[in-house]
RNA sequence: GCCCUCGUAGCUCAGGGGAUAGAGCAGCGGCCUCCGGAGCCGUGCGCGCAGGUUCGAAUCCUGCCGAGGGCGCCA
């Protein structure tokens, strides 16, 4: 079926043409108001000047010629305010789009503009030391919505975490996590949150063995083990613990540990301890993703070997200090960055160019999700994508925001204490899977956001979720009255008993789908669908207040029009959950 | 100091060149012989400030003010 726009403005198009005038783009737009019709193009205005009149008069005259030969599903024309031409649309058109959520059904909205094109969405890519927090949740939510967004727009997307498997980070953890097995503090950059005794119980025997064995094990320190209390209110426990263990010891039973000839299979069991959480927290949120990458594949892959041999021939990296610098001034980032330190560690950054190195190989867009606070990493991944000869452009960075979390109408700590954050299955547990993923996707990535806990743990018309949701329940509930009744839906029925101005709303609403659809896709904007999922349930809400459905003072092919109607609202709810990750119960 | 995002109603936020700027919540006032009232209907002196571009600016540009976040041989 034809976009109502395309109708609109392929009409226009003509009209210019007759007129001599040659029209760009035409806009169109659904006016604020009502009484301005169902859609509105300036076009007389924007081309009054080449036309040598006034905009209201040309505008007239494109009336006029509209009115001759009107087109498909437009009732009438008029010109209005400074010059603008309003249509409104014969009620044919919401029938028609009726018809088409029938025979469409759960296919209904589809766009295939994205077909063809490979986009991979890398998102949330938590480090594997500790379980997703407050701080994933975001990126989380929108990620997976953009992703479910892209497909329906026709997009091949591939979801990925990337997985920061190499380095000091991972071994520190490793080496906290023994520390706590056998009670003694983590190192001092170590790490300290509740999480990582609790998971040091799960380590498997031979491994804890392992760690039990090693000698000379320092004394664990009485204050820790015995008076949590008292070390919950020290803001820096560690300190107090090292004060009352030997310190040396300390540090040589630390490197006892990582130098270990089984320390690897230690690391490896804490990685994939890690990741099996993350994954189950993220499956409660239904999100799962088609990859997880590895970083040390890369270095097993020499990939990482190979860039630099590469940029060193292409003579974009040099040596200063020691130290082995990437060019990237000259490709769009205020300073170079080091690739290689002086004591031949690797830096963050040239796995990570290697990995979207990789990644540019399977796709054709990458999109990373990130946190607010890496914005001023954009610029170098960018410049590092153009050193390697490929479009910056191809590379698209969307930042969220942080997010303050409410409860009591107080400011919630997203650090409860040191090394222990709140994390995100307590969120979850606390308001359940569908109104976290919701209230994450209720405004824009872009904006700072309050969340207040509160509000979407109480089942209550304050929730925003559950207002939507209701809707499907009542959709479902009034298919299934009808079906208890003995009344059958059936295949044809009378569209055109459908004039009244709540069932317009409704099919208004449902006709939008597809534009706004696109609109969502094109401005990375979940939260377009979460505005119009609210809207379609708040027209639902009103249709089923004023227009009963079924009862003996409903004529039968009344009632059979307006089931038809609501099982679409009832697809396009659907629909639009589905998009946004949310439940579609059938009942409360 | 430089860079990025944001500033819209009492609160949480949409709208990102168009006509009289919208929604939810809170507040106030109504609606149950009725498919589930977890609902519906009323009710709103609001675009941080100042310039500029435009027929037209909440929207684009400049400056200022305010909030948050970045400017590592950290990840």
């Amino acid at each position: 079926m034809t976009a109502i726009q395309d109708i609109l403005r392929e009409a226009l198009r003509e009209v210019f043409a007759g007129l001599g005038l040659e029209a760009g783009e035409i806009a169109l737009e659904q006016p604020s108001r009502r009484e301005h019709g169902d859609w509105s193009s300036n076009a007389a205005m924007a081309l009054a000047k080449s036309a040598g009149k006034p905009p209201r008069d040309l505008a007239g005259e494109v009336c006029e010629v509209l009115s001759r030969d009107m087109p498909m599903h437009v009732s009438r024309v008029e010109v209005a305010g400074p010059g603008f031409v309003n249509f409104y649309l014969a009620d044919s058109w919401w029938h028609a789009v009726l018809e088409q959520i029938m025979a469409e059904g759960a296919d209904y909205g589809c766009l295939s503009f994205g077909e063809g094109h490979r986009v991979n969405l890398e998102f949330v890519s938590a480090n594997p030391t500790g379980p997703l927090h407050a701080g994933h949740a975001r990126g989380a939510a929108y990620g997976d919505a953009l992703g479910s967004i892209l497909e329906r727009c026709g997009y091949e997307v591939e979801r990925e975490f990337y997985v920061n498997d190499r380095g000091a980070q991972l071994d520190n953890f490793a080496v906290s996590l023994a520390a706590r097995l056998v009670g003694l503090p983590p190192p001092p950059d170590g790490y300290h949150g509740d999480y990582v005794d609790e998971w040091a119980q799960e380590l498997p025997s031979e491994l804890a063995a392992m760690i039990e064995d090693i000698e000379p094990r320092p004394a664990p320190p009485a204050l820790l083990n015995s008076a949590s209390d008292t070390a919950s209110t020290d803001p820096e426990p560690s300190n107090l613990s090292t004060s009352v263990t030997n310190p040396d010891e300390l540090s040589s039973w630390y490197s006892q540990v990582a130098s270990h000839s089984n320390f690897s299979d230690l690391r490896t069991w804490c990685r994939n301890y890690a990741i099996a959480n993350q994954q189950a927290t993220l499956g409660r949120l239904n999100i799962s993703f088609e990859r997880w990458f590895s970083e040390t594949s890369l270095l097993d892959a020499k990939k990482v070997d190979d860039l630099l041999i590469g940029l060193q021939a292409d003579g974009t990296v040099y040596q200063q200090d020691g130290a082995t610098w990437l060019r990237v001034s000259d490709f769009g980032d205020d300073q170079d960055r080091v690739l290689v330190k002086s004591d031949g560690e690797l830096t963050y950054l040239l796995p990570d160019i290697a990995y979207h190195q990789d990644k540019l190989g399977r796709a054709d867009t990458l999109i990373d999700i990130w946190g607010a606070d890496h914005h001023g990493y954009i610029a170098r991944m960018k410049a590092a994508i153009a050193a390697l000869g490929e479009a910056p452009e191809r590379l698209e960075v969307i930042l969220c925001q942080i997010v303050k979390l409410l409860r009591d109408s107080e400011e919630v700590k997203i650090s409860k204490r040191e090394g222990d954050l709140i994390t995100l299955d307590e969120i979850i547990n606390e308001i359940g899977p569908d109104a976290a993923r919701f209230a994450y996707l209720l405004q824009s990535p872009d904006s700072q956001q309050t969340v207040d806990l509160n509000v979407l743990s109480e089942k209550s018309m304050e929730n925003p979720v559950f207002y939507v949701q209701y809707a499907h329940v009542r959709a479902c509930a009034i298919l299934r009255q009808a079906r208890e009744l003995g009344v059958e839906m059936q295949t044809e029925c009378d569209l055109t008993l459908l004039s009244h101005d709540r069932e317009r709303d409704v099919l208004r609403y449902l006709g939008d789908l597809p534009a706004e659809l696109k609109t969502a896709c094109h401005a990375r904007a979940p939260h377009r669908i979460v505005s119009w999922l609210r809207e379609l349930s708040s027209a639902f809400h009103s249709f089923y207040h004023d227009c009963r459905v079924t009862g003996d003072d409903v004529a039968d092919d009344l009632t059979q029009a307006r089931l038809a109607l609501v099982d679409a609202v009832r697809i396009g709810l659907a629909i639009g959950l589905d998009l946004v990750g949310v439940s579609k119960p059938e009942q409360m």
